[in-house]
DNA sequence: AGTCAACGGGAAATCGATTGAATCCTCTTT
DNA sequence: AAAGAGGATTCAATCGATTTCCCGTTGACT
């Protein structure tokens, strides 16, 4: 055999392989990847063996292709997870506490984003499945996508959790925030500073996130025996692409201070809703939070950086990503019986009051 | 043979393979791969034949196994994109440009997220090379990552770009905005709304943004005769995690307050340190923009969403991942002699001054 | 009639692992 | 001494495609 000049002709180091580790020690493809992997038939193997094995796979560097070996195991060690919006900051967030998690494990995540298009949705959800992902983790913010990801999901005893939104649903999972609690925390915060004239920013009605929130504020207000003004309850219209609710939160509350309703404090369905309402006071030249307090809902990142810093009710994002990331972890781990016990829960985090600049006592002396 | 009767018991349907198809259509497999994937050689099979097989798939619902597949030809229509931080709007906002891209192409992205930390950018550059990755896209924000990247990579001969950052790579290419300019156009608005006392928040020394930023800011000053207060030039110390530069930029603006020394505008290193500055303001009782204009860089979505909205530079993050994306693919399409022509280039992609309500004509009257 | 190229298509090797069944030892047990 | 019981490894099939050769027809041309 004539032995090639070593020249940069030479393309491919071709790939190290199990068999190439296998020649090196001297035992068989199937004993070294037994050892490698720790098979269950791994314990009749001589010790000696075993670090024999290992050290030379070691030395040698050698990976495993992830393409055979998923091909032969019909396992990834991948999870998907499918954000609807990467650059919604909500999203993201809980994006982050996922991959914490997973990132302790040896699972992979495979992110995927939708773009905020149902269609995109089902597109990527096919898509992972067709990756042979071992669990799916669904992020959603408002958009309101075809539930048909749970037959397709289902049917492929996928474990499946879906952060943001309280899926009715025997089969999946679900992580989502308390908001009626967060509501009625929201109210009681701007009672009990003397407010009692308020504005609501509600969300579209589509939502059952928003239906929620409100009926946290109608228990507190009925608690504390308040009426609220019919006049200053309006609701988003419900649109697909994010930003928009700026604008739209923007124009309501321009109605709102045109009607000539008074108003002390303004609570927002969501933050970037109470971004559009400051918007709006301050064209008006109205002082947040002197002239009028303002609540948001959500606490993404940016709440804490305004100024004045956002009042709003913080959803723990971080942790509802760890949360569902553990859930699914859980469910890998367990047989199939016991997996049975875990679908279809729905698990709601507690929704926390954040006190920042943008609240305030009401002033006794009120323009009138 | 005893056929088994149909029982819930039968798990898997047995996925459909091209084996089905071909047998259904009564050609060879290869046959069947090579019309289904439009190979070369599929020029000599009869039309007839192709329309036969394709419509035999089609009405079947033949999917081909993507691991079988990607092990046998070494290809998998991947594209690996690793962002530094995903939380950071910045990167998400390249990584939606990168991603509309790869939408329209037969590539699909594997996102990975490093989470600001160095180690995990290493760990994830492996991870994509495992998975036989055909380019590689890095969304760098300013964390200071080991550029053994390069090494790593280019081994590979695997087309790479980074976004944002320029590395001195003869390999690699990258996409930045052009910082001077962008610096300059700052500069030379702040000065024709009057403003002559500037306060500046400079970046880390560690990064050559800020180095080419202050660069642009510093040929204004000279073409208009400008001269700086030493005393209101500071940088920010270099930190790895990212809402610090807030914290740090208060801190700076509060120095410059006390300090006694007038200013009348502040030009922050980039929007999130604008955010800092703006909170010191305010902590301190002055307007913006009626005390004090200013100017942040970089045009990160929630600053048009703030109250007042803030002036800035803006970066086309969109556009710089659209770039980076087609670079790729480009380099991906063409033969290994073209390809060399791409390495190694930088792109400049424009700065644009966006004026909002942050900046605003210096006033005549000023208090002492 | 014989040669040759183009056309249409198929057989079998291959990619790099995993895995169920089989084999070969070495002791024990009866 | 034969049978059995494990322990330690290995054989060979398999996962589902792609790809490299190769084979048989035609038809044109010499």
């Amino acid at each position: 055999m004539m032995v090639k000049p070593m020249t940069k002709l030479r393309p491919r180091p071709r790939r190290l392989t199990l068999n190439d580790v296998a020649k090196a020690s001297g035992f068989s493809p199937s004993t070294v990847s037994i050892v490698l992997n720790d098979a269950p038939l791994s314990q009749n193997v001589a010790a000696t063996t075993k670090l024999k094995i290992r050290e030379i796979a070691e030395h040698l560097g050698y990976r495993p292709d992830v393409f055979a070996r998923s091909l032969r195991s019909r396992k990834t060690q991948t999870i998907g997870v499918l954000v609807i919006d990467l650059t919604d900051p909500y999203c993201t967030l809980i994006l982050q506490g996922i991959e914490r998690r997973l990132m302790q494990s040896s699972y992979l995540p495979i992110i995927m984003d939708a773009h905020n298009e149902p269609l995109q949705v089902e597109r990527y959800v096919d898509m992972m499945l067709e990756r042979r992902v071992e669990g799916l983790v669904t992020v959603a913010n408002w958009l309101l996508f075809d539930v048909s990801l749970l037959e397709n999901i289902s049917d492929h005893r996928l474990p499946t959790v879906v952060v943001g939104r309280d899926l009715e649903s025997p089969t999946i999972n679900s992580v989502i925030v308390d908001n009626e609690a967060g509501g009625y925390a929201a109210m009681e915060h701007l009672y009990e500073l003397g407010h009692r004239d308020i504005a609501f920013v509600c969300g579209p009605r589509q939502l059952i996130d928003g239906r929620l929130r409100w009926k946290g504020i109608r228990t507190f207000a009925q608690k504390a025996k308040l009426r609220l003004n019919r006049a200053l309850i309006q609701s988003l219209p419900y649109v697909s692409y994010a930003a928009s609710s700026f604008d739209a939160s923007h124009k309501l509350t321009n109605e709102y201070l045109e009607s000539g309703e008074p108003f002390t404090a303004l609570l927002a369905f969501d933050d970037i809703c109470a971004y559009g309402a400051i918007r709006a006071l301050f064209e008006a030249g109205l002082r947040v939070p002197d002239d009028c307090s303002v609540v948001g809902f959500d606490d993404i990142p940016t709440s804490s950086l305004i100024s004045p810093g956002l009042t709003t009710i913080r959803q723990p994002m971080l942790e509802m990503g760890e949360y569902a990331a553990d859930c699914i972890l859980k469910s890998l781990n367990s047989s199939d019986d016991e997996r049975d016990g875990f679908f279809g829960q729905s698990k709601i985090m507690p929704a926390e009051l954040l006190v920042r600049g943008s609240t305030a006592k009401r002033r006794t002396i009120q323009t009138p």
